[in-house]
RNA sequence: GGCGUUUUGGCCGAGUGGCUAGGCAGAGGUCUGCAAAACCUCGUACAGCGGUUCGAAUCCGCUAGACGCCUCCA
């Protein structure tokens, strides 16, 4: 049966602020939708939690036995530099500056983007669908938008009627805010605007002449509004309505804002049963931002070419680092709680390498049945889990004290403990186990120890203890070769 | 200025109206040839003030700080 049935999940829904039992719209079946990167730059650690906020919940609902259908888009055009809409296309910009063409600045960063997300294990969405690839589907929308009198062309351009659309709808429903309050303290913009009211949105732009990447559209030539690419995306892969759709904190207003109003208007239905929204990482007291310069890369934390780390990190630990925070709470980044995080990590991956050593015994001297509940239980809990991480400590004692035979584990209560530990580190929290690579590692050290052990004994004329240990490392596989250069080896 | 969130012990971070987070660091102990590891025990907490309550870190109010959004942003 699959787990679903007996785990009642619930998540914090951002659209009531509560936590809701969740119920998919088809049994067994999951739409989620996440609002993807903007391939312009490197991705940044901030954004890398986001996506593995979310790679969490994709993971833990597939462990629950869902089929889950999880579109992360591309977003490759379509991004103002500014609002006012007045600015210019972010990927255009970046084009212009590095004198190369906008799609090249597309591939590179997502590239970079993909190899980031894989460094860190993130399983890759079902769909990864580009926002330069849905021009058609966007178009269709904007045309049935202004068809329905909920937007209006002007030069060109095409904008959405906040206001018009709040006499009848709630515009701010999601981010608990009021268009009269808005109206009031919105900055005069300098009334070059062609827009009705500040807070409309561009459906479309009229491309300038100097822009590059433009489409043709029944207004002129130009280029999708920069929230237009999400609403066609998601209603086109996941339907009208789908189950979640998530997203960072700062999209919530007015990016998921705009996306609701676009979805009511185009399909009179609410899009999104449950939102959701991860919240941000924070260095120096501040969220990182590409836009301030307030960030780090991930590959700066697998390097340690940083100078605010004293060291390199893997993937594994910095992962570990973020999943011990709950999603929805604000993340302090620095040196000493990634330090901190790397230690409890290798204590956990300790106790799973140790698994193996544990002697069986005829009954059980603790509750692993309960135990493993308790990890469930966590994570049915809006995904908590820095409280699964508590109980898998837990089970950390329990596999030390099972060592040290201060507790007994019989063959069936073993097998669940293992597999759990097994299913929650590895499966859904993402974790992966380096101490193959480490183990390798330190394997070449020693090795390199006895080639130098034995040189001493070679200086020393100690031809019996030198050639003790060239033929017992012979016997195991490994081959010295000593060269004018000194001495090297080779594992046959 | 508006809206929202938040303030937990040396550090990072959960959580709940009455009972335990967890990790890292620290102290003592067991074990050990010594050490390490492991195990056991321990400490200093819930921003401040007031209220509701038999009882609040947990609910309410005020004050102070921080953060986020209000402009692209994960």
């Amino acid at each position: 049966m699959e787990l679903y049935k007996t785990n009642q999940l619930k998540i914090y829904n951002s659209l009531s602020k509560s936590k809701e039992i969740f119920k998919p719209i088809v049994e067994g079946n999951v739409g989620m939708y996440v609002c993807g990167p903007t391939v312009y730059s490197n991705v940044h650690l901030g954004n890398v939690r986001t996506f593995m906020s979310f790679d969490l919940v994709f993971r833990y609902l597939k462990q629950l036995g869902f089929k889950v259908r999880y579109v992360r888009n591309i977003t490759d055009a379509g991004h103002l530099e500014n609002d006012a809409d007045e600015g210019e296309d972010r990927i255009a910009k970046k084009a212009r500056i590095e004198k190369i063409e906008p799609m090249e600045v597309v591939q590179r960063y997502t590239v970079d983007f993909h190899e980031t997300l894989q460094k860190i294990n993130n399983l890759p969405p079902s769909i990864e669908p580009t926002a330069t690839g849905h021009i058609v589907e966007q178009i269709e929308i904007i045309k049935d938008i202004l068809a329905k009198g909920m937007a209006y062309e002007v030069n060109g351009s095409v904008y959405f009627d906040v206001l018009k659309y709040n006499e009848t709808e709630h515009y701010g429903i999601l981010s608990g805010r009021n268009i009269e309050d808005s109206v009031h303290n919105t900055r005069e913009l300098d009334g070059q605007s062609e827009k009705k009211n500040p807070q409309d949105f561009a459906l479309w732009k009229r491309a300038e002449e100097k822009h590059i990447m433009r489409w043709p559209s029944p207004w002129g030539e130009g280029f999708p509004g920069w929230h237009l690419e999400c609403t066609a995306m998601s209603t086109k892969y996941l339907g009208e309505t789908f189950d979640i759709h998530g997203g960072g904190m700062d999209l919530k207003f007015p990016h998921h804002e705009c996306e609701i109003a676009q979805s009511k208007v185009k399909n009179k239905v609410n899009p999104v049963n449950y939102w959701m929204h991860a919240n941000m990482l924070i260095l120096n007291g501040q969220k990182m931002a590409k836009s301030t310069g307030n960030y780090i890369l991930p590959n700066e934390i697998f390097t340690g070419e940083n100078k605010i780390l004293s060291k390199a990190f893997s993937p594994s630990a910095t992962r570990f680092f973020m999943m011990q925070a709950h999603y929805r709470s604000v993340l302090d980044f620095s040196n000493d709680a990634l330090e901190a995080a790397e230690k409890g990590y290798m204590k956990l991956m300790e106790a799973l390498n140790n698994l193996e050593n544990i002697e069986l015994g005829l009954v059980s001297s603790i509750n692993i049945g309960e135990w493993k509940q308790r990890c469930y239980d966590a994570m049915n809990d809006d995904f908590n889990s820095p409280v699964l991480i508590a109980n898998l400590f837990e089970a950390v004692k329990y596999v030390n004290l099972l060592l040290e035979k201060k507790e007994t584990i019989s063959a069936a209560d073993f097998e669940t403990l293992k597999n759990t530990m097994n299913i929650f580190v590895y499966d859904v929290l993402g974790l992966q186990n380096n101490s193959e690579e480490n183990a390798c590692d330190k394997l070449n050290g020693v090795v390199e120890m006895l080639i130098k052990m034995r040189k001493e004994a070679r200086d020393n004329r100690d031809w019996a203890l030198s050639d003790k240990i060239r033929d017992e490392l012979a016997v195991l596989g490994i081959q010295l070769k000593d060269g004018k250069e000194g001495t090297t080896f080779s594992v046959n």
